[in-house]
DNA sequence: ATTAAACTTTTGATTAATCAAAAGGATTGT
DNA sequence: ACAATCCTTTTGATTAATCAAAAGTTTAAT
């Protein structure tokens, strides 16, 4: 049987590589687990042996197919699951990803199926992240971050990129929620701050949280 | 943080021993557990430790109050989800307390109240079994094991002891479902069997297979 | 070409959970 | 009292996952 640790790992490796196209440097995966580089290269070579990684040590390691058709599992259950428990169960979309990252690993096929049914066969979550097929395909939109955006530009929200519940509250609390129309009133690279007009009200971020938001023109 | 595997075996304890008075033998959780008995003792001198059990040595082991406080959770967390996946998911009451084996250490609270108001705060499970309130308490029924009933006695069905799913496929099979009520046409100590009428057909039964039937009368 | 900085890998230890097999108690029959 | 039997516990090993710190590589800067 296939481990938390290791369907996390996997799981990590796609996230950061949806492409499949770079190599990912250990320290970085390790960084995004929250382990030691140490440990990172440890599973690395585990992951390695079993066939679902190429390592090149001192480069950088990616998924092989089969390695990737695993995580792509992975993601299809954890992004299943959070919009049932949004959905369905009426959570809060800024607290179902700390479930999600649990449930991900112990929900069977068949349970995933069913919440499919119940949710309508969805293509994205709470978030906006597309929900693989079965098959480990994915919907692709082509979206922007809002930090690209330009004076004057109007835009609708389309994906939160930050899994952070406090991020997400404030995202609420701001009127940006997924679909939602919004303006860009004023764009300061030095200062490195965005304004947009949300629901009449001026919010100000950062360029680097507008960086995590991602937006398509309507 | 608590492991899965601390709380099988203190869930364990509690589904051998509810009332909390008898002591368990090392063996005999073993073998509920399948672990071996060596494994079993071990755990127990942990759970010791963490004051969750009181262990004497040779003689047997028993939940302190904290453990059987944590184990009441966990099998309300089980049963919880048993009859969501059942009610809300539309799944068969065969399959899911393999599924609900796993999901009981990773469903957090909040889901699992959420998932109590979703199905209207139940009482038991799909196989009849209590559902302990939040606080711990369980709500007690006097049953009797269709092994008991005598020839003529005529009892709806309460409670399916085994979770087995062959067992539960042929108990469904034969209507032998949660509020049937059912004839006792024959009884033979000597052939170790009872036949009953469910849905006019006549059933026989071992009679250990009808010691795992809990009925009331009507 | 050296050296420093930054990163990766290796080494050695630790923890939780398990098993097989040896050793140790308790119980029961003679 | 003494075994025989049946458990239980102990012992010694193993596996997965992790960390801290030492050692090794790569790259970039002088
Ligand atoms: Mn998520
Ligand atoms: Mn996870
Ligand atoms: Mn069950
Ligand atoms: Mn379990």
């Amino acid at each position: 049987m296939i481990s938390s640790t290791v369907e996390n790992y996997l799981k990590e490796l796609f996230l950061l590589n949806p492409d499949g196209e770079t190599q990912i440097a250990t320290g970085e995966l390790a960084k995004a687990l929250s382990v030691t580089p140490g440990s990172a290269t440890s599973m690395i070579k585990t992951l390695a042996q079993a066939g679902l990684v190429e390592h090149r040590p001192h480069y950088g390691v990616k998924l092989t197919n089969e390695g990737r058709t695993l995580a792509v599992h992975v993601v299809r259950r954890h992004r299943i699951v959070e919009l049932f428990l949004v959905n369905i169960l009426g959570m809060d979309w800024s607290e179902v990803h700390d479930e999600a990252e649990q449930l991900e690993h112990v929900v069977s096929d068949q349970v995933i199926s069913k919440m499919d049914d119940l949710l309508g066969h969805p293509t994205h979550d709470p978030h906006g992240d597309p929900i693989p097929t079965p098959e480990g395909t994915l919907p692709v939109r082509s979206l922007q971050p809002l930090s690209f955006c330009k004076l004057g530009d109007t835009v609708s929200i389309a994906r939160i990129g930050n899994q952070n519940t406090n991020f997400l509250k404030f995202a609420e609390d701001n009127g940006l929620l997924l679909g939602a129309t919004i303006k860009v009133a004023n764009k300061n690279e030095v200062a490195d701050s965005i304004t947009i007009i949300s629901k009449g009200e001026e919010v100000v971020l950062g360029l680097a949280a507008a960086g995590r938001i991602e937006v398509e023109f309507a």
